[in-house]
DNA sequence: GCCGTTTTCGGCCCGACTGTTTTCAGTCG
């Protein structure tokens, strides 16, 4: 017989709960920019493929997911460049799992062109004809027909272009890299240009002013009365191996890793614009320019004009000004409301440095660190600090000499003696505990409870499906032993797709069970991405910033982890370690 | 396709550099 079901209502419904199988926004987001750019191929209107692209980015900023917003039936035509069309066609991407309107035009524009749009060089235009004049629909029928110098031919070609295409083929990536890794290309050639006679002021722009955690590129701002000797002096510098364009203003140079850099020179006078313009980000800055017309005003990178005359453009400050608002830092200037926070003069005050007072990741020659754990403790004190915990790895990180219960034990009856013999830094018994494959702990609850932080971290098994990763985390939340998940996504990024991890639900738990997050600085790995930090502060779950150090020297991180904090817009107070070490622990559950 | 303190049409940021042209289109940031 059939029994009558019970209607299934779950226990306790969190709003940020989603299905399991919800079409996460990296991947509609990745959609919409194909819809773009395939319509670009088709010689689509110019301002309707910038709407795609803008609705993107729009997504792509969302600290909220676009599925669970359909699911609660909100009106998706709130959203900044989301109108009527398109709120109807994501409404049925989510609830279908599929983009009609991309499956329609990949029938017409072999996927393939897609590849040859990726080329340097290489714009719609040009990729349509390729397409349409010679049949080229990949990288390979490319490449014959630039050798066979069919491309050379075509109307709007040339040898050129020609060569050009065969030089950048094998170059096709969207590689982004690491702020660490491309600062330790641009400060040489800072330190060069600062040197030069003739140049007066030296400044990175673009993303790397931003303080984004990965850039694509660099730029560099130099004022000088001429450009010859600030290009002559970066051309000649040992790291650049080749020019690939040079103007009278503007130089773009390859560096030895593959690192491009673009250096532009202005005068004096168009300091501040110019700063303005290259910091970007492009959205930013769109956003400015517009508000410039609004107001009868031009502004570019020589500065702000009514008419011909100019109006600013020695400072940013002014720039702003022009535009009737108050200087907005770097790191906010993604048109993700900073616009909207300065007018209603809600700017938030950025978490600094020297707010930090403690630093809870740390290892030492007990697993696979430099140091001490008395030499982590007197440099951090040096460093100012208040307070630390020492977390080496659990005895599952074999390779890092990981600890077992018998040894953590050991390792934390010597915290207790020298902090008894040290003055002024107060040492917390951590540990850096695994979370193994079957969603358990690589250490047991007894020994968890004799210390005063965990921190439980993913390592081994991030192939698995996300939904035994999930689990996995969600059990770690849940054990009452456990107080932060340490880089939270770093180490699952890094194998896989971001797509595939729902983060509302993770972030719901978290709350939940009154575990705090860690923003990594790890030099060596990207972590929670500024989207999801500030995410995560929105759903009210405090966040802490460690430097995983592996030596003293790696306590110098702190600076990435409060970069990327301020990129989330955190304050001070969304911030855990900021607190003093009492305060923080009052934070921290009961076990 | 989006948007609106010139609001339902008619706009949509702006300039530098390259390679192809012979005055400019395409690409890029």
């Amino acid at each position: 017989m059939m029994w009558l079901m019970p209607e299934i209502v779950p226990a306790r419904v969190s709003p940020y709960r989603s299905r399991r199988s919800a079409v996460q926004n990296p991947t509609i987001a990745e959609k919409l920019n194909d819809v773009a750019d395939l319509l670009e191929l088709e010689g689509a209107n110019s301002f309707r493929v910038r709407a795609y692209r803008n609705a993107a980015r729009t997504i792509e900023s969302l600290t909220q997911s676009l599925s669970d917003m359909v699911e609660r039936g909100e009106d998706l035509e709130e959203l900044p460049n989301i109108g009527k069309d398109l709120a109807e066609k994501l409404t049925a991407l989510v609830n279908e799992g599929e983009l009609k309107q991309l499956q329609e035009l990949k029938q017409r524009v072999p996927p393939g062109v897609l590849d040859v749009l990726r080329i340097d060089g290489l714009g719609p235009k040009k990729a349509a004809t390729l397409w349409k004049e010679l049949g080229v629909t990949d990288l390979d029928q490319l490449q014959a027909a630039a050798e066979s110098g069919d491309v050379a031919s075509l109307k709007g070609f040339g040898k050129k272009t020609a060569e050009k295409i065969l030089a950048n083929i094998d170059r096709v990536s969207d590689r982004r890299f690491l702020r660490v890794d491309a600062r330790n290309m641009l400060e040489p050639i800072l330190e060069t240009l600062r040197a030069a006679d003739g140049i007066d002021q030296v400044s990175p722009a673009g993303s790397y002013r931003r303080r984004r955690e990965t850039v694509g590129d660099l730029d560099v701002l130099v004022t000088a009365k001429e450009s010859k000797v600030a290009m002559d002096t970066l051309a000649d510098h040992e790291i650049v191996v080749e020019t690939l364009s040079r103007g009278d203003t503007k130089m773009r140079v390859r560096l030895e890793n593959d690192l491009e850099l673009d250096l532009r020179v202005v005068p004096e006078q168009s300091y501040g614009a110019a700063m303005h313009y290259f910091t970007g980000s492009k959205a930013h800055n769109v956003r400015v320019r517009r508000r410039g017309q609004e107001r009868d005003l031009k502004i570019n990178e020589y500065g702000v004009f009514r008419g011909d005359e100019r109006i600013a453009g020695a400072t940013e400050e002014e720039v702003f000004e022009a535009v009737d608002l108050r200087w907005i830092p770097p790191e906010l200037r993604e048109d993700r409301g900073e616009f909207e926070a300065a007018e209603a003069g809600e700017l938030p005050d950025l978490i600094e440095l020297s707010d930090i007072r403690g630093d809870l990741h740390m290892h030492t020659t007990a697993s696979d660190g430099k140091n001490s754990i008395r030499e982590m403790a007197e440099a951090a004190k040096q460093r100012g600090l208040d307070y630390i915990a020492i977390t080496d790895h659990s005895k599952r990180v074999s390779m890092a000499n990981g600890l077992d219960a018998k040894r953590l034990r050991k390792h934390w009856k010597e915290i207790d003696e020298i902090n008894a013999d040290l003055d002024g830094i107060e040492v917390l018994k951590g540990i850096e505990c695994d979370i193994l494959e079957d969603a358990t702990l690589d250490l047991d609850d007894e020994v968890l409870s004799e210390g005063d932080w965990v921190i439980a971290v993913l390592h081994y098994g991030l192939k698995q499906p996300s939904k035994q990763i999930m689990k996995r985390l969600l059990a770690a939340i849940e054990n009452p032993h456990v107080h932060a998940i340490g880089h939270p996504t770093g180490r699952i990024l890094e194998k896989r797709p971001e797509a595939e991890i729902d983060f509302g639900e993770f972030f719901a738990a978290a709350k939940e069970h009154g575990v705090l997050l860690e923003i990594n600085a790890g030099p060596e790995r990207l972590d929670l991405d500024d989207v999801r930090a500030k995410a995560a502060c929105e759903h009210g779950i405090p966040l802490v910033i460690n430097t995983d150090a592996h030596s003293t020297r790696g306590l110098a991180n702190m600076q990435l982890g409060v970069d990327q904090a301020r990129r989330s817009w955190l304050t001070k107070s969304d911030v855990a370690n900021t607190r003093t070490l009492k305060q923080f622990q009052k934070l921290l559950r009961k076990s």
